[in-house]
RNA sequence: GCUGAAGUGGUGGAAUUGGUAGACACGUUGGACUUAAAAUCCAAUGGCCUGUAAGGCCGUGCGGGUUCAAGUCCCGCCUUCAGUACCA
């Protein structure tokens, strides 16, 4: 009876299917265990043999877990609106909605075939009315609220209006935006209603404002920061500009402390952590104000080194900065015009290429030191960000090299205020080693008293404080584009106003264009029907009716990070019709005990939904503060490219062996052409593209063997393996062992199918091991000791591997345990059976087969994690080396009930230790392993 | 530059966390079974030395150090990958 992986596979995944056998429990007195995926974009191209990697993982831990008695839940869903999900359909000339749909079941159809233990009943889909109308009911709270600092979570804009109503402003300790103006309670009920909009709008957590954004034409939308990697688009890798647009932003930024502070509770990787701390960037120091001479401007500044405040000898705006144009003094006006000009045209991308080049500009304006009153001449600099602090910087040369750079370069005085340290050559920006000198009452200070004293005075001056700044920027929500969320807004007389919730979900509506636009007009715009019978009552009722724009309706839709904020939640009671999931679903699944996914969002979705989280937990939707407990971070899978050698303008191809004789280009072949030992198939290639039809090949051996190169899966590098033809071939459970055994779950690593034989025929073995030829051939023998100490090895390490992450030693486990049992042609019960449940978790569809037939009813995944059991690994005897003086070594066989004392007479009276120590005088003699036993001699 | 991770056979990778380095697998070589191929099974496989065996020496990026003992710990370098960057 040979092993069919074919018929056994497709028999368990219908039987798991039709009995709903990984469908999740909301109510159980197991322990819960919350095991997601990073869910996947339905792109065009489906999955290819990297995608299931962490799937996978996860697989077997949720198996695992179910193995130890806990109620794992374990979805999968699609986040199936955004960017690619779009290009892919403007690609094929089709409707996001319909390709979408067609991805999403060829995604299915593949997951099947791999066999996973998902809750399939919990599916979820961002671009589903059903799900998008909790993330438009989510967006109408984050505009609903706003963030306390002095209780420091977010609160109703309900209690910012009655503080308004009866106190106005003056105590409120808001994070909003920083053009606020103050006034009474009496103001406050004398504004018009227009008026308290636009006021409340500041304080929210979502809102409306004009901003300088990060413009792609090519992409015709919108990008977050963490959407652009060097200057240019993370999709498509397009420039990117700046521009000014009014655009929805969220005020991630009160957060900024809150999403650092957390970091400590989760048990995530140092190097992710790393990642979103200096993605928010923390940096404590003072904002320092200067007044302008000859004017009544003041110029705020952030500085890390108030120490060092002596030695501010200039100060550097910004280009951009909005003070440049009125503090300029006529006669500097042409040349400062000038720089500004020359910068703007400069791209994002071509300033920070060049950031050796030092240029700037004097604006003839003076400001005037908080200190010593002196004039320091005001310069403009693109060294200086506008992005950054208060896009001004007070330039201390002796203290910081750009500072020094600049001034050297100008000819600008350096006053060196460090005490006995030469400054001739560089700046000294070591605060460990700083004394500070020539600086009046800091004189003889070190860094940390420096830094206080200065703060101090600066606040009695009024023109400085201590400040904490945070490079984290408030994230734009809003693109143009079709395929996203529909914003739940419209504006009367120009203020946005939320739908009622009532009448969500806002569903998308049919346009008959739905590409980008070059202008950045939505696409929304071109809808016929953008108009919605429930909204049209709700502004029939509205006295203002006259004043609603043309586009009475937000047009813009949210980005790809909208829906994967917030997700996790869902799964817990993924059908509610009347809230996003019911607050006893949330009190039992809590938050995802295990989140894995690729490190690509280490970034964007990562911070967005513990940013989500901890909004939501504020508002007392859900009670946890971190919706990822623990995140592994699966590397990626490569594709192994083959390169064939063409020679430069002709059509005939050479040999890997014969490429340097010639000048030759490399061009990729598909690697399906491809046999194990690098050899071309010439007639398949003739067939695969029409170039290579009437193409000469020289060869070498008669074999054109070609090049390899490792890199990204692609399906232009032709180098894609697909997980369907590796099942069909192999087996869904060759195919996630093989997986697992290609190398640690973290690390990145080169695909190689000839590989997968080795696996394959464990598997084959593992199948011979309970038959007996053509019966299969399990017994109720006593198992022999050997049998024991082979299975209780195997427990105690498959558990051990499966609890650190370490699935690739496991399968090794597995190999060396079933050639030892077949060795002793073990075919008791008593180990075959828990043998088989170990191995479940990675090959489930035969451990399913073999359980059954070992007689049980129930599927495998109801059974328990065999308990390990010490005293069948305990010997009576042990070798242990002896190591002699450091550098003799023989092993010697000892018994384990032996003292201390006992092993250092037994080796001493050992008749090799006789040899050894022959005529000599031995310092020690040490017996390994564990303790040292000293011999003295 | 900064931050993080990592350098072990022809290849992917093990190594009980300081205790016989190279498990397991691929690949390669030889053999068995076959008319043959496939499949399967067996053996060898880090390098070098001695004719073989026994055995020995050298070996975990490089150079030092600690230790009876170092892939593992410490110091100083080199290289690769990833993230980030004029962050005041």
């Amino acid at each position: 009876m040979s092993y069919d992986f074919n018929t056994i596979e497709a028999r368990w995944q219908n039987y798991w299917a039709e009995n709903g056998t990984f469908k999740a429990d909301n109510n159980s007195d197991k322990p819960k265990y919350y095991v997601l995926d990073m869910f996947p974009y339905p792109s065009g191209a489906g999955l290819h043999v990297g995608h299931p990697l962490g799937y996978i993982a996860s697989d077997i831990y949720a198996r695992y877990k179910r193995h130890k008695g806990f109620n794992v839940l374990h979805p999968q869903g699609y986040d199936s609106f955004g960017l690619p999900a779009e290009q892919y359909a403007i690609q094929t000339g089709q409707h996001p909605a319909i390709t979408t749909k067609e991805n999403i079941a060829r995604y299915r159809e593949q997951l099947d075939k791999i066999g996973f233990s998902f809750d399939w009943s919990r599916e979820v889909k961002t671009s589903d009315p059903n799900f998008y109308k909790w993330t438009q009911w989510i967006f109408i709270e984050l505009f609903n609220s706003w963030y306390d600092k002095d209780t420091d979570k977010a609160r109703t804009i309900d209690d910012l209006e009655a503080i308004f109503t009866s106190e106005g402003n003056a105590k409120i300790n808001a994070v909003c935006d920083e053009d606020i103006t103050a006034f009474t309670a009496a103001d406050w009920n004398n504004f018009s209603s227009k008026e308290k909009q636009e006021v409340l709008l500041k304080y929210r957590l979502t809102y409306l404002a004009e901003t300088e954004v990060n413009w792609c034409p090519q992409l015709g939308t919108v990008l977050a920061n963490d959407e652009i990697v060097n200057g240019v688009s993370e999709r498509g890798g397009y420039p990117v500009i700046r521009k000014k647009m009014t655009q929805w932003s969220m005020r991630i930024s009160a957060y900024a402390e809150r999403l650092l502070q957390g970091l400590e509770t989760i048990d995530w990787t140092d190097s992710l952590k790393e990642s979103q701390r200096n993605w928010i960037g923390k940096s404590v120091g003072a904002s320092v104000t200067f007044k302008v001479k000859e004017h009544d401007e003041v110029i705020e500044v952030f500085t890390t080194r108030p120490d060092t405040i002596f030695g501010a000898t200039f100060m550097t705006l910004a280009p951009e900065h909005e003070l440049v144009a009125k503090i300029t003094t006529p006669e500097q006006k042409a040349a400062i015009e000038a720089y500004i000009e020359a910068t703007a045209k400069r791209s994002e991308r071509e300033r920070m290429a060049d950031v050796k080049t030092i240029s700037g500009e004097f604006t003839g304006a003076y400001a005037e030191h908080p200190f010593t009153k002196e004039p320091v001449p005001i310069w403009i600099g693109d060294y200086v960000l506008a992005g950054y602090g208060t896009g001004a910087v007070m330039a201390v040369p002796c203290g910081d090299q750009r500072d020094y750079d600049f001034a050297k370069h100008f000819d600008i005085p350096i006053t060196n205020i460090f005490e006995g340290i030469d400054i001739s050559e560089e700046a000294f920006a070591d605060k460990e080693k700083t004394i500070i000198a020539n600086s009046d009452f800091l004189n003889g200070l070190n860094y940390k008293k420096a830094t206080k004293t200065a703060i101090y005075e600066l606040e009695k001056l009024g023109q400085g404080q201590g400040k904490t700044n945070y490079r984290l920027r408030d994230a734009v929500f809003s693109r143009q584009r079709y395929w996203g969320e529909p914003f739940p807004v419209y504006y009367v007389d120009g203020m946005p106003q939320m739908i009622d919730v009532a009448h969500l979900p806002l569903a998308l509506p049919e346009v008959e264009k739905y590409l980008p636009t070059e202008t950045g007009e939505p696409p929304l715009g071109r809808a016929d029907i953008w108009a919605w019978d429930a909204l049209k009552g709700e502004l029939a009722k509205n006295e203002d009716i006259d004043n609603v724009n043309i586009h009475p309706l937000e047009l813009n839709t949210m980005p790809g990070w909208a829906g994967s904020s917030w997700y996790p939640f869902r799964y817990m009671d993924a059908n509610n019709d009347h809230e996003f999931a019911s607050a006893e679903a949330m009190q039992y699944w809590q938050n995802v005990d295990l989140y894995i996914g690729g490190n690509e969002h280490a970034t964007g979705h990562l911070l967005y939904s513990r940013f989500w989280t901890k909004f939501l937990k504020d508002r007392a939707y859900i009670t946890v503060d971190e919706p990822f407990k623990k995140l592994i971070n699966q590397g990626m899978i490569l594709g192994t490219s083959a390169i064939v050698y063409r020679i430069s303008g002709s059509n005939t191809y050479v040999s890997k062996g014969l490429k340097d004789q010639y000048e030759t280009e490399e061009l990729r072949v598909d690697v399906s052409l491809i046999n194990s030992s690098d050899e071309l198939n010439i007639d398949a290639l003739r067939k695969w593209q029409p170039q290579f039809n009437d193409a000469d090949f020289e060869l070498e051996d008669e074999k054109y063997i070609v090049g390899r190169e490792v890199e990204k899966m692609s399906k232009r590098w032709f180098n894609v393996v697909n997980p369907d033809g590796i099942c069909e071939q192999y087996g869904a459970d060759s195919l996630r062992l093989y997986e697992m055994f290609l190398g640690p779950l973290e690390q990145a690593k080169p695909w190689n199918t000839a590989g997968i034989t080795g696996v394959h025929s464990f598997l084959k073995k593992l199948w011979k091991l309970y038959h007996d030829g053509e019966t299969f051939g399990v017994t109720d023998t006593e198992p022999t000791k050997e049998n024991l100490k082979t299975l209780h090895k195997t427990i105690k390490k498959v558990e051990e591997d499966i609890e650190n992450f370490s699935f690739n030693t496991s399968v090794s486990t597995f190999m060396i345990a079933v050639n030892e049992l077949t060795a002793q042609k073990c075919t008791s019960r008593a180990v075959l059976e828990p043998l088989i449940v170990l191995i479940s978790p990675y090959a489930p569809h035969i451990a399913e087969e073999l359980w059954q037939k070992l007689g049980h009813d129930e599927s495998i995944s109801t059974a328990a994690f065999p308990v390990f059991e010490e005293k069948h690994l305990v010997e009576s005897t042990k070798q242990y080396p002896i190591s002699f003086n450091g550098k003799m070594r023989f092993t010697m066989e000892l018994s384990l009930e032996l003292s201390k004392d006992e092993i250092e007479a037994a080796v001493m009276a050992h008749e090799k230790t006789q040899e050894q120590l022959a005529g000599r005088e031995p310092k020690k003699v040490i017996v390994v392993p564990g303790k040292i036993v000293n011999v003295v001699g």
